[in-house]
DNA sequence: TTTCTTCTTTAGAACTATTCTAATCTATTG
DNA sequence: CAATAGATTAGAATAGTTCTAAAGAAGAAA
């Protein structure tokens, strides 16, 4: 059992309900899911799991490293299968994510993080428009 | 009366609650507000305006293009009064935004827009962490 | 296995941020 | 000043997410 093992190496007791998710998230090519559409998918897949369940799980994916979080506006945000080093474009209209891959964009002349801080992370969302 | 001028040349009724948001949002250095934080700050200062009209007028000014969003996660939204070519550092610990000039900071690499598309905005925001 | 403890799941309530609604009010135009 | 188009309001509604308390499942110990 794979899923299992890489729960188990994350710290995550491998649950039925977690092992379920885990399977739709990392089954095929990388993903950008909301929890509302990816328990909808465990629903229809006939994986009984709530809500909130989902919820629990895509945050403690993402606190493991399973998963990165990606803000869109105020009432949308996102959960990446993809946790490498990459950025997106984004569709207002559809809603959708694209990834960029990270060694094409460069982002450069950063000033350094003030003291005491250190860089986490740096988003880029480019946001497109109908041309 | 300059904020009045200001309001009729982005198309908008120069009404006494926009006049008196914008007073507050444009008279001094710029700023990063929420609207629950302009709401309360403009009740303190004697102005009668409800919430709803502080998003209206915060949306307006936006697409006005006097304000900029800036959205920092699922539920954080910022108004930032420069609309200048910037991006962004952000302390999650206090929920804070520093300006980091345009000219400093530098993305290159990108893919060209998908056909039919084009770039509207390039958001970056640079998380940090304490160290 | 059986039992115990701890962690997980659940449904639904609660919460937060934002938008909507319908009535009232106000700035502008004639 | 009256008419009208647009703005404001309080409160309800909505959307997305988190919380709660009770019930259930996993791992450890005997």
């Amino acid at each position: 059992m794979k899923a299992a093992a890489r729960l188990r190496a994350a710290g995550l007791r491998p649950t039925r309900q977690r092992a379920a998710l885990a399977g739709l998230l990392f089954k095929g090519h990388d993903r950008h899911v909301s929890a509302e559409a990816l328990h909808e998918e465990a629903i229809r897949a006939g994986v009984k799991v709530s809500l909130a369940t989902v919820y629990n799980t895509l945050n403690q994916f993402t606190q493991a490293g399973l998963l990165q979080q990606v803000v869109v506006d105020a009432q949308r945000c996102y959960f990446d299968t993809n946790v490498g080093d990459h950025q997106h474009f984004f569709y207002p209209e559809e809603g959708t994510l694209i990834d960029i891959p990270g060694d094409d964009i460069k982002v450069s002349g950063l000033p350094s993080a003030p003291k005491g801080m250190e860089v986490e992370h740096v988003d880029v969302i480019v946001r497109l428009k109908r041309a």
